[in-house]
DNA sequence: CAGGGGCGGGG
DNA sequence: GTGTACGCCCCTG
């Protein structure tokens, strides 16, 4: 008997021989690779009936014949569990196969005699996971043997399995990789027809492109293979020589290995890169996956697209972009239209293409090294592979982590939806955040309050649970949510429910790390800071999502229902103690201070805060010197979530002045910047106002380069079937006219030049206007002025008066 | 305004 | 295969 310690990384069951086994991938403590098999694992799900020992006797007398295999129930034993709080007896019924489950399942749903039948639906290697207490990625205990199997590591055979806890393998090996292949201009991407090009990978002592067209180059990182089919061995050598824990690339589900494994195809290559032998498997359709069995497929694109969106501020997820936004690196410029052609008949340019490739698979790599620790931290506390993770969305995450929690409290999770009962959730609606509505001006003082984590403090202080909610032993005593008068909701008094005390959990975890990273920054512990808050505040989420198994749409409503009473009640308070509210929006109040002070509002925030139950606490956000509030596009109403404050230090905190974006002109942009910073920062509205006016002249007089007036619009879709002729279709018809490829995500840039008519006809290629012909009256009336004017008004000057000239005002002084 | 359809990322 | 399939934005009836 031995023993190995190991992290494992990936898992998968099969069946061999008519018997389960899981195998778990991973890292040995010292630094190898490793498969560990453990057979001691049976399949079962549960039954609910209130006839026990007749269900028992006839659960174990079923038999299903399928093609050789007959699917039986193995054995039954009777359980004491909860479902949504409330005590029950089951039935634990234990199988042979995983797949005898749903077999078993789907003779047993027609059965009258059964209350209902759960968890047939949790992925067996999920089951595993959370019935041993094993947590991927987190150090585990095996005694057992080395066995004899034909897999690219060692493999060894547990007799016991054990969780040492906490500690994991934090830098795993990870080999990024990105691909190139021919794609003609203007066509779309075939794997079926077009070759791929080259292949780039970073990695630990790894930088290398491989291409099959030769040329002269002196790179020492450039490798040629004979061919495509060469090149896709190459491929595959290398992972296996590098031996990476993480393969990485960006959209690589959706886009490389996919396209890899069509190649391979076609060259009868097998794409067998998996540490048991097997091909790479790719599941395509509306979420393409790509799996690797024993190395961690992770596209970090998927990662940072669905779970880090809401923190980040590019509102395009292009490698460029987001490497830009979070590495402060941007991709290689070259002409990839060009590729194709350059690969047929200019062979000698293609250096650059292959510095292109490699810069791309660092961004990647760099990427992955930067989100993985968010990601793994996620990992610890849902306690799902990596793999898995990666591919989550936020209720995913959360029935995850709910999931693994349900064993620990002895709960049984409730069902899926169906379909028909998906439609009917989707059809429940209800009201959600208190949005104040400002009113429209300039600010002197203001002092910004939010309540910390509001939603996930409700939750845990007013005991929101499914299981909680409208308990007859509280029914009269409980206090009913606020602010519904048609839904009388209330929550136990008596009982903690399952998701207030998990929530609960996952608050007070994060309080305590946030103390420690005060004390002294830590990489990890932010990256578990944050996994903590992305994961507490997907909860009120998930209970009004329409797929989640502990939906309740009562507790998503009252969870708003409560949130609108608190920071409500924080405006009453604050207005009774002459402070002027601002704003307010789900979670925060803006007070201007008037004639208080900054003392004064922090003891305004200390009685707030002695008056809030369990968990809630309202914080200090900041001090904002200057700010401003603009009203709506139509009528004197202010705007919501359109303000615009400067801190104490200068910096300016800009919120939802969204009509300036993409596709406005350079111009728009930069004056709409530059008016806030004069108003908020010099307090000078006059200084606007005559840079406005010196603009809209320098316009009038051409004295504004041309490439400030380019508009830059995305084509969404096929030229052919636009219906309406904007502007950027002209343009980009016009382009197509003169032999440029243009189609589907093509970015046309036009300036709209002087004359009469539609827009759309004096929209012209910016190369194509000479001595800046551009219309000066459409920059300054549907440019520049509207960028400001909102902001203008609120400073008690109307769009006439920022257009009218020194001509013009003597003129009316002069007819008075 | 509800409901369907298409896109995102990748070359 | 303890199947299964996202979520947002735009367009149309």
């Amino acid at each position: 008997m031995a023993k190995v310690q190991f992290y494992p990384l990936d898992v998968v069951y099969k069946v061999v021989n008519n018997r389960t086994q899981i195998y778990l991938f991973g890292r040995t403590t010292d630094n190898k690779q490793i498969c560990v098999i453990d057979e001691n694992f049976e399949p079962y799900f549960y039954v609910l009936t209130k006839q026990i020992e007749d269900v028992q006797e006839k659960l174990v007398k079923i038999r299903v014949e399928r093609d050789e295999d007959v699917s039986s129930v193995t054995k039954t034993e009777v359980v004491h569990k909860k479902l949504l709080s409330k005590e029950t007896d089951a039935i634990k019924v234990y199988t042979k196969l995983p797949r005898d489950v749903p077999v078993i399942r789907d003779v047993i749903k027609e059965w009258e005699m059964i209350d209902s039948i759960h968890e047939y639906d949790i992925q067996f290697t999920r089951r595993y996971l959370i019935d041993k207490s094993i947590v991927p990625s987190t150090l585990v205990e095996v005694e057992g043997s080395e066995v004899n199997h034909k897999f690219r590591v060692p493999v060894f055979k547990a007799d016991k399995i054990t969780s040492l806890g906490d500690e994991s393998l934090r830098e795993p090996r990870v080999l990024a990789f990105d691909i190139e292949t021919y794609n003609p201009d203007g066509e779309s991407i075939q794997p079926e027809k077009n070759p791929m090009l080259m292949v780039a990978f970073y990695g630990e002592g790894l930088k290398k492109v491989i291409t099959w067209k030769k040329f002269k180059t002196k790179s020492k990182e450039i490798e040629f293979a004979d061919d495509e089919a060469g090149l896709i061995k190459r491929f595959k050598e290398i992972i296996r020589e590098h031996q990476p824990d993480i393969l990485t690339g960006y959209f690589s589900d959706g886009f490389d290995i996919p396209y890899i494994k069509t190649r391979a195809e076609k060259h009868k290559i097998k794409l067998d890169l998996g540490l048991d032998l097997s091909e790479v498997k790719v599941k395509a359709g509306k979420a393409d996956t790509s799996k690797i069995t024993g190395i961690v497929h992770l596209d970090i694109f998927k990662f940072i697209f669905k779970v880090m969106r809401g923190s980040l501020d590019t509102d395009s997820y292009k490698l460029d972009a987001v490497a830009s936004e979070l590495l402060g690196q941007k991709k290689k410029k070259v002409d990839l239209d060009k590729l194709a052609g350059i690969w047929d008949n200019k062979p000698e340019e293609l250096e650059r293409y292959c510095d292109y490739n490699l810069q791309d698979s660092f961004l990647t790599y760099e990427l992955c090294k930067k989100m993985f620790p968010t990601l793994l931290e996620l990992v610890k506390i849902v306690g799902l592979p990596i793999y898995a993770v990666n591919r989550m969305g936020f209720s995913q995450l959360v029935e995850g982590y709910l999931l693994k929690q349900a064993q620990q409290f002895n709960e049984i999770a409730p069902n899926k939806p169906h379909y028909d009962e998906i439609s009917k959730r989707k059809m429940n609606t209800y009201k959600g955040a208190f949005v104040f509505e400002p009113k429209p001006g300039l600010y002197k003082d203001i002092v910004i309050f939010d309540y910390r984590s509001l939603y996930p403090s409700i939750i845990s202080s007013h005991n929101i649970s499914p299981g909680t909610l409208n308990c007859s032993c509280c029914e009269g005593e409980a206090e009913t949510t606020p602010g519904e008068k048609e839904h009388k909701h209330w929550f136990c008094k008596k009982i903690k429910g399952f998701v207030p005390t998990i929530i609960g959990d996952l608050i007070t975890r994060r309080m305590r790390i946030k103390e420690i990273i005060k004390k002294k920054e830590d990489k990890f512990l932010s990256a578990r800071d944050q996994a903590l808050k992305l994961l507490a505040n997907s909860f009120y989420g998930y209970l009004g999502f329409f797929g989640a198994r502990w939906y309740s749409i009562e507790c998503a409503r009252s969870v708003t229902g409560w949130g609108r009473f608190y920071i409500q009640d924080v405006i009453s308070k604050a207005r009774k103690n002459d402070f002027n509210v601002l704003y307010s929006d789900t979670d925060s109040v803006f007070l201007a201070l008037g004639e208080k002070t900054r003392k004064d509002a922090e003891k305004f925030l200390e009685a707030i805060n002695l008056g809030l139950p369990g968990l809630m606490e309202m914080e200090y956000e900041g001090f904002y010197p200057n700010g401003i509030f603009v009203s709506a596009k139509e009528g004197p109403y202010g705007a919501k979530k359109k303000y615009a404050l400067m801190s104490e230090d200068g910096s300016l905190k800009i919120k939802g002045f969204e009509a300036v974006r993409r596709n406005w002109s350079f111009i728009a942009k930069e004056v709409q910047e530059n008016v806030l910073n004069i108003i908020l920062k010099e307090n000078d509205t006059e200084k606007a106002l005559t840079y406005v006016k010196t603009v809209v002249k320098e316009l009038r007089n051409k004295e504004i380069p041309l490439d400030k007036v380019v508009i830059h619009t995305k084509l969404q879709k096929e030229l052919g079937s636009y219906d309406a002729v904007g502007p950027h279709v002209a343009v980009a018809k016009e382009m197509k006219n003169k032999g440029v490829e243009i189609g589907i995500g093509s970015m046309v840039r036009y300036v709209v030049t002087s004359g009469t008519g539609r827009i759309r006809d004096r929209a012209k290629i910016p190369e194509d206007v000479k001595d800046k012909d551009y219309d000066f009256d459409y920059y300054i009336n549907n440019q520049v002025i509207p960028s400001v004017e909102k902001i203008f008004e609120v400073l008690g000057f109307t769009k006439e008066e920022l257009l009218r000239t020194k001509e013009q005002r003597k003129l009316e002084r002069f007819f008075g």
